[in-house]
RNA sequence: GCCCCCAUCGUCUAGAGGCCUAGGACACCGGCUUUUCAAGCCGAGAACACGGGUUCGAAUCCCGUUGGGGGCGCCA
């Protein structure tokens, strides 16, 4: 046992543990910052621990992703991978002599057992259980194999697994948020469970009690799924001989229908709108694959459900059929333009709340509020919409330069934007423009048709019809006429570009709109953009009316 | 199926037996403003799941029912 171990915590040390699966989903982001908040809280620390024992899903690296909407959020980690700590090492998959170690001492002193059943052994009984309609337990030996018994199963190719030795007993999880004084789980409830598998390396549960012991955690804040594993901690921690930190299991997060927010969702949604484009004859097959990179057999796999697309592969599918999947991870909202304080100032209210009719705090804030008695215990539903709204308000009240960091952020993210190459000064003055936008994407879309090259430009049929040709070419010839008068303005600004739009329109007997929807439509393709006049004026005389003529040849052809 | 957790407007929640004619926020609806989209302003509607107790008094405590969620892996 390390050092480290044989000392007792004196202070607060909490721990978010994730298995790196890819980027981080929105309630392990919740997890990570309940745990954040109260080791701030209580001036303790907290810690990152990648629990990447399943060699079966682990790849090269698979930490990066979830390490980068980490520190994305601002949740910086006070032990763990990159900064150090104590503990060493903060990946599981390089702890393994550890729990070895530990999992020797279980089965020296016969609390713990080796296993040899095969998967096909295991899943007859419990079948077999099943059909007498009775909870599966495995069926602990009278006599436990040896070590020369384990040799024996091993040079006869039959898997060998260590098991634990439950003790036979009710446990008690003393839970701060779950049931009222504690929440008891009968003997009859937990078994035998492995925690050495066949290739040697730990389960998640006999990890997660090795590191919590060694790292001197005090405070288990998880998901709710964890609450019925409890037992299995206790049991070993008792027969290890280890302290048994604080739990507090925590309300799970859901969709707005109920469901289970999961990446599967995301992967659902670009299918749904993959075969609708196929079906529609918008695309086919082969190019919606050829967007994604994947091979045909495992494309037409995806087609049907069998099994998933990569998110990199799923994110260039959907921009390919221009749909936008729901945001289901932290890296989905930062490439939606959320404000990363938005979203944890908004997922902390998912549980927990502040009281006093509170709702809209700062890291530094929720830092000094967070208290885990004011930490609810009912699932919550998230609503985009809301968050959406926090995201508005909290943009509208940003200066300029705070605003372009986060919109530089976006473009780092979107590097085919024709924003991404512009310089601060203009960047602002595009945000400057843009007031009430609801996400930095919203800027970047309002504005990029002003900097595609002018021959680039797409018309939106829709907004032609409507705008253009709609009651005999009205708008059209609106535009005509304006045409002409903007060529000779003297001042190519926007107040007299502005001046000028409203004496016609009033001379006409037209409404400003009718007068300005036809330039908008000619000089942007379409009838959303900033501002009509300081649009015209950014875009410079030449290439507005260069637009401005295009529109009307392009329509005069017919 | 068995076990566990949970239950206030559509959603997130405030509510620790009388301050509750149940408060806030988002959404929705109506109106105003407006060169587009947003944003903004004003206003309205909207909930204690149900049934029994306990108590002078219950959203709040107890029991049951219903509903929702989770667990029952060599996944974490």
């Amino acid at each position: 046992m390390s050092d480290i171990a044989a000392s007792v915590p004196t202070v607060v040390r909490t721990r978010f543990a994730p298995s790196p699966t890819g980027y981080l989903h929105i309630g392990g982001a919740r997890t990570a910052l309940f745990n954040y908040l109260l080791a701030h809280r209580l001036g303790g620390k907290f810690i990152l621990r990648i629990e990447d024992t399943d060699q079966a899903r682990n790849i090269e690296r698979a930490d990066e992703k979830l390490i980068e909407d980490m520190r994305w959020l601002g949740l910086i980690w006070d032990e763990g991978p990159g900064v150090g700590g104590p503990a060493g090492e903060y990946h599981q998959s390089r702890r393994l002599t550890v729990y070895r170690q530990h999992a020797q001492r279980l089965l020296d002193s016969g609390k713990a057992y080796y296993a040899f059943d095969t998967r096909e052994e295991l899943d007859a009984m419990r079948k077999a259980a099943e059909s007498a309609k009775r909870r599966f337990r495995y069926p602990r030996p009278a006599q436990f194999p040896s070590e020369s018994d384990a040799q024996r199963a091993r040079s006869e190719g039959r898997p060998v697994v260590v098991r634990f030795r439950m003790p036979e007993r009710d446990f008690v999880v003393n839970d701060l948020l779950c049931g009222e004084g504690g929440v008891r789980i009968a003997s009859s409830e937990v078994d035998d469970f492995v925690i050495l598998k066949n290739d040697g390396w730990p389960t998640y549960h006999f990890a997660v009690v090795v590191d919590d012991q060694d790292m001197l955690v005090t405070h288990v804040l998880r998901g709710q799924e964890h609450l019925m594993n409890t037992p299995n901690h206790l049991g070993l921690q008792e027969s290890l001989g280890f302290r048994t930190p604080v739990y507090a299991h925590l309300p799970v997060i859901l969709n707005m229908d109920g469901s289970k927010m999961s990446k599967r969702e995301k992967d659902a949604a670009v299918r749904n709108a993959a075969k609708a484009a196929i079906t529609s004859g918008a695309s086919s097959e082969g190019a919606l694959r050829a967007a994604t990179g994947a091979e045909p057999d495992s494309f037409a796999a995806w087609l049907r459900g069998d099994v998933q697309l990569d998110s990199a592969a799923l994110d260039r599918l959907a921009a390919a059929l221009e749909v936008q999947p729901p945001e289901i991870q932290i890296h989905d909202f930062r490439a939606s333009g959320y404000v990363p304080a938005v979203l944890l100032n908004f997922i902390s209210l998912l549980g927990w709340s502040p009281g006093e009719d509170r709702e809209k705090m700062s890291m530094a804030e929720m830092c000094s509020l967070f208290s885990l008695e004011r930490v609810g215990r009912t699932n919550a539903r998230f609503d985009r919409a809301k968050l959406l709204n926090f995201n508005t308000t909290a943009l509208a009240a940003m200066d300029t330069p705070s605003k372009r960091t986060l919109l530089r952020d976006y473009l780092v993210l979107h590097d085919d934007s024709p924003l991404a190459a512009l310089d601060d000064a203009m960047l602002d003055r595009l945000i400057d423009m843009c007031p009430g936008v609801r996400l930095l994407r919203d800027v970047e879309t309002k504005c990029r048709a002003l900097f595609v090259a002018d021959d680039a430009l797409r018309l939106d049929p829709a907004a032609r019809d409507k705008v253009l040709l709609k009651n005999e070419r009205a708008g059209l010839r609106t535009l005509e006429a304006l045409a002409s008068r903007l060529d000779t303005l003297p001042e190519w600004k926007a107040s007299a570009i502005d001046a000028l739009v409203r004496n016609f329109a009033e001379e006409q007997g037209l409404k400003l709109g009718d007068a300005a929807q036809p330039v908008r439509v000619a000089i942007t393709g379409t009838t959303v953009s900033p501002p009509l006049f300081e649009s015209l004026e950014l875009l410079g005389r030449e290439r507005s009316l260069a637009r401005i003529r295009g529109t009307i040849r392009s329509l005069s052809v017919v």
